[in-house]
DNA sequence: TTTCTATCCATAGATAATCTATATATTGGC
DNA sequence: GCCAATATATAGATTATCTATGGATAGAAA
Protein backbone atom coordinates (compact mmCIF):
# COMPACT_ATOMS: atom_id res chain seq x y z
CA UNK A 1 0.00 0.00 0.00
CA UNK A 2 0.77 3.74 -0.14
CA UNK A 3 3.15 3.13 -3.24
CA UNK A 4 6.21 5.32 -4.11
CA UNK A 5 5.07 7.70 -7.03
CA UNK A 6 7.06 8.15 -9.85
CA UNK A 7 7.05 11.23 -9.71
CA UNK A 8 5.87 14.37 -7.16
CA UNK A 9 2.34 15.22 -8.47
CA UNK A 10 1.90 18.93 -9.76
CA UNK A 11 5.58 18.88 -10.98
CA UNK A 12 4.69 16.89 -14.50
CA UNK A 13 3.76 19.78 -16.37
CA UNK A 14 6.74 22.00 -15.58
CA UNK A 15 9.43 19.01 -15.95
CA UNK A 16 8.02 18.78 -19.70
CA UNK A 17 8.48 22.12 -20.13
CA UNK A 18 11.86 22.17 -19.04
CA UNK A 19 12.65 19.38 -21.15
CA UNK A 20 11.61 21.10 -24.20
CA UNK A 21 13.11 24.22 -23.39
CA UNK A 22 16.29 22.66 -24.46
CA UNK A 23 15.01 21.71 -27.82
CA UNK A 24 12.49 20.43 -29.52
CA UNK A 25 12.09 16.56 -29.12
CA UNK A 26 9.11 13.90 -29.10
CA UNK A 27 7.39 12.69 -26.64
CA UNK A 28 9.38 9.45 -26.14
CA UNK A 29 12.57 11.18 -25.91
CA UNK A 30 11.25 13.65 -22.95
CA UNK A 31 10.24 10.79 -20.96
CA UNK A 32 13.78 9.79 -21.71
CA UNK A 33 15.30 12.87 -20.95
CA UNK A 34 13.54 13.30 -17.59
CA UNK A 35 14.37 9.91 -16.56
CA UNK A 36 18.03 10.09 -17.34
CA UNK A 37 18.77 13.66 -15.94
CA UNK A 38 17.02 12.70 -12.68
CA UNK A 39 19.07 9.85 -12.45
CA UNK A 40 16.11 7.20 -12.65
CA UNK A 41 14.70 8.61 -9.76
CA UNK A 42 11.74 10.47 -12.06
CA UNK A 43 10.30 8.15 -14.31
CA UNK A 44 7.08 9.35 -16.71
CA UNK A 45 4.68 6.81 -17.72
CA UNK A 46 2.78 6.97 -20.85
CA UNK A 47 -0.17 7.65 -19.24
CA UNK A 48 0.76 10.56 -17.80
CA UNK A 49 2.99 11.75 -20.42
CA UNK A 50 0.34 11.97 -23.28
CA UNK A 51 -2.63 13.06 -21.50
CA UNK A 52 -0.43 15.95 -20.54
CA UNK A 53 1.16 16.85 -24.05
CA UNK A 54 -2.56 17.27 -24.95
CA UNK A 55 -2.91 19.67 -22.10
CA UNK A 56 0.26 21.60 -23.08
CA UNK A 57 -0.55 21.73 -26.34
CA UNK A 58 -4.49 23.00 -25.54
CA UNK A 59 -2.88 25.60 -23.18
CA UNK A 60 -1.05 26.82 -26.23
CA UNK A 61 2.12 26.09 -23.95
CA UNK A 62 3.72 23.73 -27.11
CA UNK A 63 3.20 23.02 -30.42
CA UNK A 64 3.84 19.59 -32.16
CA UNK A 65 4.87 19.03 -36.01
CA UNK A 66 4.91 14.99 -37.48
CA UNK A 67 8.64 14.31 -38.74
CA UNK A 68 10.75 11.70 -38.80
CA UNK A 69 12.72 10.63 -35.70
CA UNK A 70 16.55 10.08 -34.99
CA UNK A 71 15.97 6.47 -35.41
CA UNK A 72 13.66 6.50 -38.81
CA UNK A 73 10.31 6.51 -37.46
CA UNK A 74 7.22 9.02 -37.67
CA UNK A 75 6.92 10.95 -34.10
CA UNK A 76 5.46 13.95 -33.11
CA UNK A 77 8.10 16.54 -32.15
CA UNK A 78 7.21 19.50 -29.53
CA UNK A 79 8.43 22.87 -29.39
CA UNK A 80 7.80 25.68 -26.65
CA UNK A 81 5.91 28.31 -27.69
CA UNK A 82 6.36 31.58 -26.63
CA UNK A 83 3.80 31.36 -23.92
CA UNK A 84 5.13 27.94 -22.90
CA UNK A 85 8.54 29.61 -21.99
CA UNK A 86 7.11 32.50 -19.97
CA UNK A 87 4.61 29.57 -18.24
CA UNK A 88 7.55 27.81 -17.11
CA UNK A 89 8.87 30.57 -15.47
CA UNK A 90 5.91 30.91 -13.66
CA UNK A 91 6.04 27.35 -12.97
CA UNK A 92 9.56 26.90 -11.69
CA UNK A 93 8.95 30.31 -9.19
CA UNK A 94 5.62 28.99 -7.11
CA UNK A 95 7.43 25.40 -7.48
CA UNK A 96 10.65 26.68 -5.57
CA UNK A 97 8.01 29.11 -3.26
CA UNK A 98 6.65 25.64 -2.66
CA UNK A 99 9.78 23.83 -2.03
CA UNK A 100 10.58 26.44 0.43
CA UNK A 101 7.41 26.82 2.57
CA UNK A 102 7.99 22.88 3.08
CA UNK A 103 11.46 23.24 4.10
CA UNK A 104 10.79 25.97 6.50
CA UNK A 105 7.90 23.40 7.94
CA UNK A 106 10.68 20.82 8.02
CA UNK A 107 13.13 22.22 9.91
CA UNK A 108 11.18 23.68 12.46
CA UNK A 109 12.60 22.23 15.74
CA UNK A 110 10.79 18.88 17.53
CA UNK A 111 11.23 20.69 20.79
CA UNK A 112 8.79 23.00 22.61
CA UNK B 1 -8.24 28.36 -14.89
CA UNK B 2 -5.17 26.09 -13.58
CA UNK B 3 -5.70 27.75 -9.84
CA UNK B 4 -2.48 27.66 -7.81
CA UNK B 5 -3.03 24.88 -5.23
CA UNK B 6 -2.66 25.37 -1.69
CA UNK B 7 0.14 22.92 -1.22
CA UNK B 8 2.39 20.54 -3.27
CA UNK B 9 0.27 17.17 -3.84
CA UNK B 10 1.63 14.15 -2.22
CA UNK B 11 3.45 16.43 0.77
CA UNK B 12 0.33 16.99 3.09
CA UNK B 13 0.93 13.41 5.03
CA UNK B 14 4.12 14.53 5.69
CA UNK B 15 3.43 17.91 7.03
CA UNK B 16 1.31 16.47 9.18
CA UNK B 17 3.78 13.66 10.55
CA UNK B 18 5.98 16.69 11.16
CA UNK B 19 4.02 18.89 13.06
CA UNK B 20 3.22 16.23 15.36
CA UNK B 21 6.62 15.16 15.63
CA UNK B 22 7.10 18.59 17.82
CA UNK B 23 3.91 17.84 20.27
CA UNK B 24 0.73 15.89 19.91
CA UNK B 25 -2.31 18.66 18.47
CA UNK B 26 -5.74 18.71 17.38
CA UNK B 27 -6.48 19.23 13.75
CA UNK B 28 -7.37 22.43 13.78
CA UNK B 29 -4.14 23.39 15.77
CA UNK B 30 -2.25 21.43 12.66
CA UNK B 31 -3.75 23.36 10.04
CA UNK B 32 -2.69 26.64 11.75
CA UNK B 33 0.99 25.43 12.51
CA UNK B 34 1.63 24.39 8.67
CA UNK B 35 0.01 27.80 7.69
CA UNK B 36 2.45 29.97 10.33
CA UNK B 37 5.67 27.92 9.91
CA UNK B 38 5.07 28.35 5.83
CA UNK B 39 4.19 31.86 6.57
CA UNK B 40 1.35 31.36 4.64
CA UNK B 41 2.35 29.76 1.68
CA UNK B 42 0.68 26.54 2.35
CA UNK B 43 -2.67 26.62 3.49
CA UNK B 44 -4.27 22.81 4.72
CA UNK B 45 -7.83 22.76 3.80
CA UNK B 46 -10.42 20.99 5.95
CA UNK B 47 -11.79 18.51 3.29
CA UNK B 48 -8.13 18.01 2.95
CA UNK B 49 -7.01 17.57 6.14
CA UNK B 50 -9.47 15.73 8.42
CA UNK B 51 -9.70 13.01 5.03
CA UNK B 52 -6.00 12.86 5.97
CA UNK B 53 -5.86 12.26 9.41
CA UNK B 54 -8.37 9.79 9.10
CA UNK B 55 -6.16 7.97 6.72
CA UNK B 56 -2.86 8.88 9.26
CA UNK B 57 -4.85 6.83 11.90
CA UNK B 58 -6.24 3.97 9.99
CA UNK B 59 -1.88 3.51 8.87
CA UNK B 60 -1.12 3.35 12.54
CA UNK B 61 0.37 6.54 12.56
CA UNK B 62 -1.26 8.53 14.75
CA UNK B 63 -3.47 7.87 17.79
CA UNK B 64 -6.61 10.03 18.70
CA UNK B 65 -7.85 10.85 22.01
CA UNK B 66 -10.75 13.43 22.80
CA UNK B 67 -9.52 16.38 25.32
CA UNK B 68 -10.64 19.81 26.23
CA UNK B 69 -8.42 22.21 24.21
CA UNK B 70 -6.25 25.50 25.30
CA UNK B 71 -9.97 27.46 24.68
CA UNK B 72 -12.11 25.16 26.28
CA UNK B 73 -13.63 23.53 23.56
CA UNK B 74 -13.49 19.78 23.33
CA UNK B 75 -11.35 18.87 20.39
CA UNK B 76 -9.88 15.45 19.25
CA UNK B 77 -5.17 15.38 20.08
CA UNK B 78 -3.46 13.42 18.04
CA UNK B 79 -0.14 12.27 18.56
CA UNK B 80 2.71 10.45 16.63
CA UNK B 81 2.86 6.83 16.93
CA UNK B 82 6.15 5.42 17.07
CA UNK B 83 5.59 3.74 13.41
CA UNK B 84 4.39 7.59 12.73
CA UNK B 85 7.96 8.22 13.51
CA UNK B 86 8.92 5.89 11.29
CA UNK B 87 7.09 6.78 8.62
CA UNK B 88 7.90 10.58 8.94
CA UNK B 89 11.57 9.81 8.23
CA UNK B 90 10.92 7.45 5.29
CA UNK B 91 8.88 10.02 3.67
CA UNK B 92 11.27 12.95 4.18
CA UNK B 93 13.87 10.86 2.50
CA UNK B 94 11.59 9.97 -0.11
CA UNK B 95 10.19 13.80 -0.45
CA UNK B 96 14.35 14.87 -0.65
CA UNK B 97 15.02 12.38 -3.18
CA UNK B 98 12.72 13.92 -5.68
CA UNK B 99 13.25 17.50 -4.67
CA UNK B 100 16.79 16.76 -5.65
CA UNK B 101 15.87 14.60 -9.17
CA UNK B 102 13.55 17.49 -10.23
CA UNK B 103 16.94 19.51 -8.98
CA UNK B 104 19.15 17.99 -11.85
CA UNK B 105 16.22 18.44 -14.09
CA UNK B 106 15.51 22.14 -13.68
CA UNK B 107 19.96 22.57 -13.84
CA UNK B 108 20.00 20.98 -17.12
CA UNK B 109 21.37 23.75 -19.02
CA UNK B 110 19.03 24.72 -21.99
CA UNK B 111 21.74 25.26 -24.50
CA UNK B 112 22.90 21.93 -26.61
C1' DT C 1 -29.47 39.11 25.44
C1' DT C 2 -28.33 38.70 21.02
C1' DT C 3 -25.02 38.54 17.70
C1' DC C 4 -20.61 37.95 15.84
C1' DT C 5 -16.02 35.85 15.41
C1' DA C 6 -12.93 32.34 16.17
C1' DT C 7 -12.42 27.74 17.30
C1' DC C 8 -13.30 22.91 16.40
C1' DC C 9 -15.05 18.59 13.89
C1' DA C 10 -16.65 16.22 9.84
C1' DT C 11 -18.54 14.69 5.27
C1' DA C 12 -20.28 14.77 0.33
C1' DG C 13 -19.28 15.73 -4.18
C1' DA C 14 -16.47 17.59 -7.77
C1' DT C 15 -12.16 17.97 -9.97
C1' DA C 16 -7.60 16.88 -11.31
C1' DA C 17 -3.53 14.18 -11.79
C1' DT C 18 -1.36 10.07 -12.07
C1' DC C 19 -0.93 5.02 -12.79
C1' DT C 20 -2.10 0.46 -14.81
C1' DA C 21 -3.14 -1.82 -18.59
C1' DT C 22 -3.83 -2.28 -23.18
C1' DA C 23 -3.70 -1.56 -28.23
C1' DT C 24 -1.32 -0.43 -32.39
C1' DA C 25 2.57 0.13 -35.51
C1' DT C 26 7.44 0.32 -37.31
C1' DT C 27 12.65 -0.33 -37.59
C1' DG C 28 16.51 -3.01 -37.44
C1' DG C 29 19.10 -6.81 -35.68
C1' DC C 30 19.41 -11.76 -35.22
C1' DG D 1 10.35 -14.75 -39.22
C1' DC D 2 10.88 -13.10 -34.62
C1' DC D 3 12.09 -10.00 -31.03
C1' DA D 4 13.55 -5.70 -28.69
C1' DA D 5 13.36 -0.98 -28.81
C1' DT D 6 11.03 2.88 -30.44
C1' DA D 7 6.84 5.55 -30.79
C1' DT D 8 1.80 7.13 -30.03
C1' DA D 9 -2.49 6.85 -27.76
C1' DT D 10 -6.70 5.81 -24.86
C1' DA D 11 -9.77 3.68 -21.22
C1' DG D 12 -10.45 2.90 -16.59
C1' DA D 13 -9.14 2.92 -11.84
C1' DT D 14 -7.22 5.14 -8.09
C1' DT D 15 -5.88 8.74 -5.17
C1' DA D 16 -5.46 13.38 -3.49
C1' DT D 17 -7.05 17.67 -3.06
C1' DC D 18 -10.51 21.41 -3.13
C1' DT D 19 -15.19 23.46 -2.72
C1' DA D 20 -18.98 23.70 -0.23
C1' DT D 21 -21.56 22.51 3.42
C1' DG D 22 -23.25 21.48 8.06
C1' DG D 23 -23.06 21.54 13.01
C1' DA D 24 -21.55 23.02 17.59
C1' DT D 25 -19.47 26.00 21.44
C1' DA D 26 -16.80 29.86 23.89
C1' DG D 27 -16.14 34.32 24.60
C1' DA D 28 -16.24 39.03 23.22
C1' DA D 29 -18.91 42.78 21.75
C1' DA D 30 -23.07 45.28 21.19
Amino acid sequence: MAKKPDLLPGTLDMLILKTLARGPLHGYGIAQSIKRLSEDVLTVEEGSLYPALQRLLLAGWLKGEWKMSETNRRARFYTLTRAGRKQLGVEISEFEQMIAAIGRVLAAPEEA
